[in-house]
RNA sequence: GCCGUCUUAGCUCAGUGGUAGAGCACUCGCUUCACACGCGAUAGGUCACAAGUUCAAAUCUUGUAGACGGCACCA
């Protein structure tokens, strides 16, 4: 068979995926093994209004190498596919398209025809990051994908929502939240980020006392607040306000009296001392407040606007406006005292930045504290979920535990799971999985539905067992096959932003609601970060498309890539990277090509690596394959991707191609079965190994592979068609592991690098071929002339003369292994003042370490205690460098 | 403020106590019949800095500097 001279990613990307899907190749149920463990990954369900990034690729290729990797195991194996609906995003993108297309509001057309448009809008534009994972080559199970909002999804969640309320771990309550006048509606603490502002503002108010002619001085950064100041605080320690404690304040700009409380929260050294309370717009305040029954008054509404309680100046202004209204009143009336610069750091919306307001607003709330423990006692009694990289992650998610706080889980949005709570004309509350049997608890009565829906993560905290078709329908668990094959699932993998969010939720949830673990293990990946080394981002314009990647260098060398980063290591994209597996691709094609261009009649045949009396590099590169081979699974055990590629390249490249073909190239030219035969197999062997990272080229080429069979396959797999996706994927067979053959193989390659360096450097056309001088112990004597042909040729030879000593002329360039010393007669070509000067520079370096050696083996401090394998070693080098 | 990570060759990164590694780039030589996305051979690092532990430190401890991340606070 003749192949292309480059290997073409393209076309290796069109021609198999399809038809992996359509075989089912990726269903677990293509395992006919009835006692095949099961192994399961649920992916971190992509956004609908996403599309594939840097972050996804390399999370996918990490999942997808697991699964090919079981799946070859003989595994019964899942990767679980899905989307997730979120809220807020798909919201504003339809409220767009609504203004846009017709200059309408939400309001306009009504919930219900919203709620459709939004359906919409998922089915024509929420596939995009499905299609670009088919691209991918992720060998997920279509037929179980799973959207957060589907049927059974919905059921859960529900579901889950009233045995909460029922169990008293979600109510409802009028708190301190996080309020975006933009998005109009209530955001959790992980969806608020920090941002600095450098030209921040201090404002320091002087508020007078009634009765006295005395001023308390409060110092803010939301001055608009002041509106809705209901009392001013004082440390209960603070001498300056003692007399003043119990008296009362005209609050000015409003014609209201407030008292002055004490209050241990005050810290007297911070600012003046004094702290104005507005318990309806700041967490703090909130609290002082109600330790000292204060009233809760609300000055803004739902979209950052001043209400009718701030007064009537004030009406309908934005809080910005109302802001700088009120500064400039306070300076009329003389009682401004400052304006401070102040660099302070404010909470925006995780989504669109607006500056979230802190507000008091009634809300559902999920109790964490038992479900806190339950995480903790997992984490503590067994050790899971187990953190690769384990440092810092177990840390920082213990530690984010133990100061959890109540989760709010209300949203005011019309996309999402409406909450089952339905209230009377009186606002009692009914809780229920449908209206019916919420009417039924009322016993009859008239209801109204909650208008707002649940958080998108309260959905997605329910992914790890939802999608498996649990429902708990009525009071009974419902177990499906699924949840009980696949739940444990073994791995989650994600990244670090979402340890808190996501990660934590699905773990006490699944806990809580199965009883069982979401998941063994988490691999945490790191970030691929811009040229720049910035996270990504379409503000810093740094970002990589993947699939600009895949359609540069091809599916496989991007995967390959990506998998080649240390686990949990942030990396700087770099598209040189790329290219030197895109080239090692490339090498795959080409070795392939060498081996299938004299494969006329050959057959790949497992056998014929297991003849005694192979020659030496044959004994060899089995004994490589087979050693790396176990190193691959050993570092794949432990989620060390980045060791197991490169293992996996060095023994391609370095030790396949670079040696052992060559080595072989006259044999097998020469039209040697036998060793074609075993070069076929090995190959065979190797592209199996790849394939979990190199999916695409590696069907492509095992595919050409002379002799594959059904005999090939995984045992599990009987009934499948021919791919290498359902091969076994090499162990690695430890007596396999020729030591001895390596050894002997190592003094080869030294001898024939050896006389490539003197060539190099003494600068002899290759056009020219030399004698070559080998003095060894009788054994390697042996091993030289068995493995004479291949040493010439490699080493570009004419002769080699092997005894135990040498008998060179004087004018001989010499060299030393570590089994061997050889010499190359010189005739006279070369230039011997050049020659001179390197050599040395060589002495000097080797006396240097010389010296360092001995200095050690003199000490008797280090003759006694290190371990004597050390000694012997160190002595050998010393006794080395002396014969030099 | 608290907790944590990182700092290794020009670039991007491996390397968790025992002679400093890879790929790319650079230099030299190769149209060698699988591959120039290639082959062969060099050169290039007081492993951020300082102190300590140890016979032995890139690796362990402490401190310093710089880069970054998480959490808290922010009147």
């Amino acid at each position: 068979m003749e192949l292309a001279k480059a290997y073409d990613p393209k076309s290796a990307e069109e021609n198999h995926y399809k038809r992996w899907e359509e075989s089912g190749f990726f269903r677990p149920e293509i395992n006919q093994d009835p006692n095949a463990k099961k192994y399961s990954i649920v992916i971190p369900p992509p956004n609908v209004t996403g599309s594939l990034h840097m972050g996804h690729a390399l999370q996918h290729t990490i999942m997808d190498v697991l699964t090919r990797w079981k799946r070859m195991q003989g595994y019964k194996t899942l990767w679980l596919p899905g989307t997730d609906h979120a809220g807020i995003s798909v919201q504003r993108k339809v409220v767009e398209q609504l203004r846009k297309d017709e200059n309408k509001s939400p309001l306009d057309i009504g919930r219900e025809e919203f709620i459709q448009r939004a359906w919409r809008w998922k089915e024509q534009y929420g596939n995009t990051i499905t299609e670009q994972m088919r691209r991918e080559g992720a060998s997920v199970d279509w037929t179980r994908h799973r959207f957060t909002m589907d049927e059974s999804l919905s059921l859960a969640v529900r579901n889950v929502f009233c045995t909460l309320y029922d169990e008293g771990w979600i109510y409802r309550g009028l708190r301190i939240v996080n309020w975006c006048p933009k998005d109009k509606t209530v955001l959790s603490d992980l969806e608020v980020k920090e941002e600095t502002k450098k030209d921040g503002k201090l404002t320091y108010l002087k508020y007078p006392v009634i009765g006295t002619d005395e001023t308390v001085t409060v110092a803010t950064t939301r001055p608009e607040t002041m509106l809705g100041d209901t009392a001013v605080a004082v440390s209960p320690s603070d001498e300056r306000y003692k007399h003043l404690v119990g008296k009362t304040i005209a609050l000015p700009l409003t014609n209201r009296e407030i008292p002055i409380v004490a209050d241990e929260y005050v810290d007297a050294e911070f600012g003046t001392g004094a702290v104005k309370v507005t318990p309806a717009h700041d967490p703090n305040d909130y609290l002082i407040g109600q330790r000292h029954d204060l009233e809760q008054l609300l000055i803004m509404d739902d979209s950052g606007k001043m209400n009718a309680a701030a007064g009537e100046e004030f009406v309908g202004l934005d809080r910005f406006v109302a802001r700088a209204k009120v500064v400039e009143m306070f300076e009329e009336l003389g009682l401004l005292e400052k304006v401070d610069d102040y660099e302070i750091t404010l909470p925006v919306c995780e989504r669109c930045k607006t500056i979230v307001e802190p507000i008091l607003s009634e809300q559902w709330f999920v109790k964490m504290d038992e479900m806190r423990d339950m995480a903790l006692d997992l984490m503590r009694d067994e050790g899971v979920p187990h953190f690769s990289p384990q440092v810092p992650h177990e840390k920082v998610y213990t530690a984010w535990l133990e100061n959890l706080k109540d989760w709010t889980i209300s949203r005011q949005l019309w996309w999402g799971h409406q909450i089952p709570a339905w209230y009377d004309e009186d606002g009692n509350v009914f809780v229920g999985r449908t209206e019916a049997e919420a009417v039924e608890k009322s016993c009859g009565k008239t209801l109204k539905q909650d208008s707002d829906v649940l958080d998108t993560w309260f959905s997605s905290g329910l992914w790890a067992f939802s999608t498996f078709g649990w429902t708990a329908q009525g009071d009974a668990a419902d177990f499906s096959d699924d949840l009980e094959d696949f739940l444990p699932t073994d791995v989650l993998v994600t990244g670090r932003d979402i340890i808190f969010l996501w990660v934590s939720r699905m773990i006490m949830l699944t806990k809580k609601f199965t009883g069982q673990k979401a998941f063994e293990d988490v691999v945490i990946t790191g970030t691929v970060l811009g040229k720049d080394g910035k996270p990504m981002s379409k503000s810093r314009n740094n970002g990589v498309d993947p699939i600009e990647m895949f359609d540069k260098y091809g599916v496989d060398a991007t995967r390959i890539y990506l998998a080649s980063i240390a686990t949990g290591a942030d990396i700087k994209w770099n598209d040189t990277g790329v290219e030197m597996y895109r080239n090692f691709a490339n090498k795959i094609w080409n070795a392939t090509r060498f081996c299938l261009m004299n494969s006329e009649g050959i057959a790949v045949d497992h056998a014929s690596l297991m003849a005694d009396d192979m020659p030496l590099p044959d004994k060899w590169i089995v004994s490589r394959l087979n050693k790396t081979a176990m190193d691959v699974n050993k570092a794949l055990d432990k989620y060390e991707f980045h060791t197991a590629v490169s293992l996996l390249y060095h023994f391609f490249w370095d030790d396949f191609c670079d040696w052992y073909i060559e080595l072989k190239k006259d044999e097998i030219n020469g039209g040697d079965a036998a060793s074609t035969t075993r070069i076929i197999t090995i190959l065979e062997i190797a592209i199996r190994m790849l394939h979990p990272f190199m999916p695409y080229l590696t069907e492509d080429l095992w595919l050409k592979l002379p002799g594959i069979s059904s005999e090939l396959h995984n045992a599990a797999y009987s009934e499948a068609a021919a791919t290498v996706m359902l091969t076994s994927f090499p162990p690695g067979d430890a007596a396999a592991i020729d030591e001895r053959a390596e050894r002997e193989m190592d003094a080869v390659i030294d001898v024939i690098k050896k006389v490539r360096n003197i060539r190099a450097e003494m600068n002899i056309s290759t056009a020219i071929k030399f004698t070559v001088h080998i003095a060894a112990d009788a054994g390697v004597q042996e091993v030289f002339r068995a493995n004479e042909a291949q040493i010439l040729k490699l080493a570009k030879a004419e002769a080699l003369v092997i005894a135990a000593e040498l008998d060179v002329p004087r004018a001989s360039a010499k060299a030393v292994t570590n089994d061997a010393r050889l010499a190359v007669p010189l005739e006279g070509l070369i230039d011997f003042d050049v020659e001179r000067t390197r050599l040395n520079n060589q002495i000097t370096k080797l006396t240097e370490e010389k010296t360092r050696l001995d200095g050690q083996l003199s000490n008797a401090n280090f003759v006694d205690r290190a371990p004597a394998e050390k000694v012997t070693e160190l002595r050998d080098r010393s006794m080395e460098l002396e014969a030099n």
